[in-house]
RNA sequence: GUGAAAGUAGCUCAGUUGGUUAGAGCAUCAGAUUGUGGUUCUGAGGGCCGGGGGUUCGAGUCCCCUCUUUCACCCCA
């Protein structure tokens, strides 16, 4: 009976592991350059930190255990919950601002589809003590230094910004009410992927009076801040949020990544903890699911049981990132060949002990090497050399009875003999 | 959880109205070469045709069930 891997995983092979540390080695040196921090937590909290802001659906959608101990346990399947538990841990004596990152394998018992799987990574960055949007500027900053360093254009993609605050305060002020707010901004986020006509029905339902639903209409075309500045019947709230709104925008500019970023009113993000400037970012024809969200979330440490702290912050897969790398031809071109520095061959049999004896002397040396198990005819040892991309070659013949090897250059053929303790120095 | 399509070698796929022993390319291994790789040539291994049941003299092929994958819903933290 054959054992086949568990639906929605993925096996990592050499090839696909090289592919992902490609990734995960990028996304740490970018939040290490942008000054983050990195942090990890356990894979598996008390099921009971997810069902704080989400409910009893969402822990349908977990991965859940029972220990022996009887504990209700759950594999994690976001990290922002591990945060803020660990920064509310030790609230006081951590310098401010926080500013950490982490690439946490996470789970969720979904149904796997394109882009979406069962187990998979995610780059998680955080800024934690920081009200200005310039925190959120620069998580969006920092989203986009990666997706530009591994070649990303600001053709191929688009980060579409927006701010709960704001969508709150202008469905308010055209006399929506407080508690209809969640089914509107369910609708809202889902236009994008309706047929217009359908948006407009869903929409007239929740919204019967046609003046009202005429103005969502009308918002949810516009392009830019000053456009949705003139729909609103400005009010305090309202009006702070489109300086937020528009200094994000400005930072941005100064930041040198104004191109990637576009006012995007649909933009709205799934689940309710978010407070502020939201955002996306979607490949621009619009193929996939989004590469990435984040925005800002002002409530949650306290509703974890911390004291108010404004945070905001950003989460990106790695499934919808590598698809697309793989459609744009970025990963092949980008991906560093495995190799190593040297191989050793021997000739003959009665070589094979000296030539372990320096394979392992490279090795101390801190070099990479390997050698051939048998003592195979040399082309096949040297096809060995060239399989695993060694830089040279190593030949050990009758010259070692006179202290001698021969050293090949893989790349370019060349071939010297030198002396073994030359070799050795 | 709902719906649709597809499963043949490690991978990509052929396989005649149902008819002998299921094929190819790539990959792997070995040989052509007694001390020189990437090319080439030759050969080999590798399959319960996803699994189970049914129809039939006979099933990779037709029917039913199931599992898995992909896609679309639900959801998207």
């Amino acid at each position: 009976m054959t054992i086949q891997p568990v639906k929605g995983t993925r096996d990592f092979y050499p090839r696909e592991m090289a592919v992902h540390n490609w990734i995960v080695d990028g996304w740490k040196k970018i939040s290490l350059r942008n000054g983050f921090e990195e942090y990890d937590g356990p894979i598996f909290e008390y099921l009971k930190m997810y069902q704080v802001k989400s409910g009893d659906e969402i822990v349908e959608q977990l991965f859940s255990l029972t220990d022996r101990g009887g504990r209700d346990l759950a594999l994690r399947p976001e990290m922002t919950p591990t945060l803020a538990r660990m920064v509310n841990q030790q609230i006081n004596s951590l310098p401010k601002p926080i500013k950490w990152f982490s690439v946490p394998r996470l789970f969720r018992a979904e149904r796997p589809q394109k882009g979406r799987l069962r187990e998979f990574f995610q780059w998680n960055i955080d800024i934690i003590g920081v009200d200005d949007v310039l925190a959120d500027a620069e998580v969006i900053f920092t989203t986009i230094d990666y997706l530009r360093q591994v070649g990303l254009t600001s053709t191929d993609i688009k980060v579409k910004i927006s701010s709960r605050e704001f969508l709150a305060g202008f469905l308010k002020s055209i006399g929506i009410p407080e508690e209809k707010l969640g089914d509107i901004y369910v609708l809202l986020d889902k236009s994008a992927k309706l047929p217009p006509g359908v948006f407009e029905e869903l929409l007239r339902e929740q919204v019967p009076d046609k003046t009202i639903s005429g103005k969502i209409l009308d918002f949810m075309v516009e392009q830019s801040i000053e456009q949705v500045r003139d729909l609103t019947a400005p009010n305090e709230s309202t009006e702070s949020a489109l300086e937020n709104l528009g200094n994000v925008f400005n930072y941005l500019e100064s930041m040198g990544v104004g191109d990637f970023c576009i006012f995007n009113p649909g933009i709205v993000r799934g689940l309710a903890y978010y407070t502020g400037i939201v955002f996306e970012v979607h490949d621009a024809v619009g193929e996939l699911r989004a590469i990435c969200g984040g925005g800002r979330y002002d409530n949650l440490l306290k509703d974890f049981g911390g004291p108010s702290i404004p945070a905001t912050g950003m989460g990106m897969g790695d499934c919808v990132l590598e698809i697309l790398l793989r459609e744009k031809g970025l990963l092949e071109k980008q991906l560093p060949a495995g190799s190593i520095d040297y191989f050793v061959a021997y000739v003959d049999e009665s070589y094979k002990n000296q030539a372990i004896r320096i394979t392992m002397e490279l090795r101390s040396k801190g070099c990479s090497a390997n050698f051939s198990y048998k003592a195979a005819k040399l082309n096949k040892q040297l096809k060995q050399a060239s399989d695993q991309n060694a830089r040279k070659c190593i030949i050990i013949g009758q010259e070692i009875e006179s202290n001698q090897l021969a050293v090949k250059d893989m790349t370019s053929g060349e071939q010297k003999l030198v002396n073994l303790d030359e070799f050795n120095a």
